[in-house]
DNA sequence: AAGTGGTCTAGACCACCTC
DNA sequence: AGGTGGTCTAGACCACTTG
């Protein structure tokens, strides 16, 4: 039996995360139901469902009702991803940020565009290319669409003083977001944004966001060379 | 004055998280604190708390004891990225998972790979390489260090059965895990795993995994061509 | 020092899902 | 139909942090 001074979730956690990593309870084991845990470890049932859904969140345990809980059998990594707007991100790394607006024109959606905001048709955007750069070098060239029925506003923003991705931010929440990361090759394109052969390997982040399943813009932002995302699980 | 029939904390939630959208809640503003909007709203303050955490664990809001809570100035995105393994992945898509190993061996780590497992020294370690493929065309190569002090069994298990990726998670499961994603491209040796020319830019994924810091395993896992990892937020 | 969020309890009822 | 997790309440105390 063990001994708890001071019950709390975070105890109880981990006292049952030790039980899945030391296989006490193994992947595919039902675990005793949250009243028994509570008994045996000698704190209230909320506290035990507290503790329950953090492991349920970090996908380590899957809760049904009447089911009951179960170590997961197949496990998965998953991951929180934060990712700041990039002028934060720059700043933070304590380097001097600088934004040059492109292009700014009207333009009809590719199909591949419409799709991504989940529209059926075609229709007109603007669309806005920009560059952020990081100690005066290039570090994320953004090709953005944004979507004049939802912001209208967008229309009279100046760009060129303010980049999209801040105005945007700042100005229409989103309650959706989209993401996608690949690899694309530079090509003669973006090898001359960046300033290199033309065969590097970049990396890619593409964002749509939507509110109430309107499309407000996506992005498709292409990243210097040797830029690299970090996430981390547990610690 | 909202009215509230059956209170519970999504909807309390959705409420808050509305007064965010619609700059009722602006960027930087305090909210009033919970016991307030627990009565305004007619619910308990538990219940405000329930949907509060929601809401700052989504990166809506930050909460602090005596400080409040505000709307966060700077929103950033926060999406769950799950990375399931290879062979589920590619076996939920409807294809067929194959499996081969390259080789195995003992060798020291490089810098590079001590560093990631937080070792200060090099240390022989056990080397896997394999290929996961889908539909009998290769879909990830993977390169693994496999810290045989960490899971001494490993040096017995025939990696030629089943891949070091099952094999771990089954039978190692790990209390953090470090990701690392990037852009690589191909050149001859990624080439010729995947039979493409040395140009194409490959998406690749890093993980570090540990139990109670020790490190247990470090994997670069490079992707077929086109490959794409999605995520999420809110929906 | 005091205000605010974080946690805990005991009990109750509800909702979902397997048995 | 019954077992199990999900939610809610009211109240209490604690812990952090700011004014």
């Amino acid at each position: 039996m063990t001994e708890i001074e001071r019950p709390s979730w975070k105890k109880i956690r981990d006292i049952i995360h030790g039980r899945i990593l030391d296989s006490t309870y193994a992947p595919g084991d039902k675990l005793p139901k949250d009243d028994d845990l509570a008994e045996s470890l000698g704190c209230s049932r909320t506290t035990v469902q507290r503790a329950m859904r953090d492991l349920a969140e970090s996908g380590r345990v899957e809760r049904k009702r009447k089911g009951g809980t179960h170590v997961r059998a197949h496990p998965i990594t998953r991951a929180t991803l934060d990712i700041p707007v990039t002028r934060q991100e720059i700043e933070k790394k304590g380097s001097v940020y600088g934004y040059q607006l492109l292009t700014v024109h009207r333009e009809q959606t590719p199909h591949q565009i419409s799709e991504k905001m989940g529209l059926t048709e075609p229709r007109e955007m603007l669309r806005v290319k920009a560059i952020h750069f990081s100690d005066r070098r290039p570090y994320v060239y953004e090709d953005r669409w944004i979507c004049i029925e939802t912001v209208p506003e967008s229309a009279n923003v100046d760009f060129s003083q303010i980049s999209a991705n801040e105005w945007l931010i700042q100005n229409r929440p989103y309650s959706r977001c989209d993401l996608r990361f690949y690899a694309v090759q530079a090509r003669q394109d973006y090898g001359k944004i960046f300033d290199i052969d033309g065969n590097e390997a970049l990396f890619v982040m593409e964002r749509t966001t939507f509110i109430d399943h309107q499309p407000i813009t996506s992005v498709k932002a292409v990243t210097a060379p040797n830029y690299q995302l970090l996430a981390q699980m547990g610690g």
